[in-house]
DNA sequence: CCAAAAGTGTTAGATCTACACCCATGT
DNA sequence: ACATGGGTGTAGATCTAACACTTTTGG
């Protein structure tokens, strides 16, 4: 669905023909930002639990599209690699009693919604990004589209605290291949620079000289000039990710 | 959808109603016989493409529910541990051509299979069984469920070859939780049959000693007698599983 | 006594970890 | 000169792979 063919959370509703029923993408977006690892929630209108950035997936589009059109229209990201970490299909999964109470809040005539209220099954997908590249941009259907902080996160709807988790646990176990991609990484970075970035992501300091010896060794970058930052220290060599291998 | 409730195809399709729309579950069941890994396939009534065991999920229904349903109708099994590894989604997934040939074949009306000519969306399932525990059993759907040795699989539908690839890989990643599991294992086994039990899964031999170092490195095995064979030479050890940690 | 299978030991190499030291830089 | 941050060296521990040797068993 394209965000432009959405004028309200009415015709939204009427096009629930053209997907597939009972199945959502929900996008889990990771940054990191001055030392905090960050997630990308939104504030449906009217609702006072947040929730992960999420879509439908139309009948000709991939599944992994679906996610990426949801990680474009909240983020204006595109060609951000998105991996699938889980599926959530239990039938006790309850997004139908909230989802009630709230369209009835917002008058929205029973028939109209009844689709939604169906069980459904969520195919969770999660991003790392590259926070100063995002524009947080709110749906049609949303007040508030931010950051929050990985440890300080608000009420969230439905089992999204649970789908957090598990896609924390997935980035943490492939954080090599997340962060060591040209979708986040400047082309230009120190040591350091990555350091923190893995620091931030797994929430745990590591050694300089250790981590260094490590990266390295996963032969992925490539030295190149020195930066003079002006700083009363050595200049650091800055490093850049070799071309596909 | 119990077996029992379903007497002929026109039966099954006309059931639709209790599915949730273009989702379906397939499982890949492996299990390891006279040193070759094996999948389980069932043949289609009326079709030459083998396929993987699989169905529908109901309503009131856990996907993974689903995904046990359908292995404790082919196999008998129950209580078996079933893995999701991955969901199929790509919009070009093509069920939809073969299918429409077959039902027209099988003389059933166009109205009746509309809903499964749509797009469908696969979780896929993966098992570790003990092949002797296992009685393939065919649904009324298929003519055969029998057993395939990796290396030669038969001509399989759709793109389940891609799926069975992809499961491959999540087990001999997985192998160790997979194997060492009560689900599987006889209550007392010497280290070469279960060294000869990876071997198999893996494809490649492993050196004894080392092996023997490894498993119980994990912790999770207790020697107990020794057996004697009547073999003649050293009685190996009997070892069993640890209880639950 | 011998062959076969099982158990155990050992060594070289790689990898990880922690600590230590040296180098470059701007104040 | 020196504090700061960056680069590199190294010793010890741990893990791994490969090889060798010993032990048990029935013929």
């Amino acid at each position: 669905m394209l965000e432009t063919e959405v004028a309200s959370l009415r015709d939204f509703l009427l096009k629930r023909n053209d997907y597939i029923p009972q199945l959502s993408v929900d996008c889990v977006v990771f940054s990191c930002h001055e030392k905090q690892l960050k997630v990308l929630l939104v504030q449906p209108k009217g609702m006072e639990a947040w929730a992960l950035p999420g879509g439908f997936v139309s009948q000709n589009e991939d599944i992994e599209s679906a996610a990426q059109e949801t990680l474009k229209e909240r983020t204006g990201l595109t060609e951000v690699r998105l991996d699938l970490f889980q599926v959530f299909g239990k039938a006790s999964r309850n997004t139908q009693d909230s989802m009630r109470a709230y369209f009835l809040l917002q008058g929205i005539a029973g028939h109209e919604f009844e689709w939604l209220m169906k069980r459904f099954v969520t195919v969770g997908y999660y991003a790392l990004v590259n926070f100063l590249e995002v524009r947080p941009t709110p749906s049609v259907l949303a007040n508030s589209c931010t950051w929050f902080d990985i440890s300080r996160l608000p009420l969230l709807a439905f089992d999204h605290s649970e789908i957090i988790r598990s896609a924390l646990d997935s980035l943490r176990k492939n954080l090599d291949s997340k962060l060591l991609s040209p979708d986040l990484l400047p082309a230009l970075f120190t040591m350091n620079e990555l350091q923190v970035l893995y620091e931030t992501a797994l929430g745990t300091p590591l050694r300089r000289n250790n981590f260094q010896r490590r990266i390295l060794g996963l032969d992925l970058l490539e030295r190149t000039d020195k930066r003079y930052t002006g700083g009363a220290h050595k200049a650091p060599y800055l490093y850049r990710l070799k071309e596909k291998r």
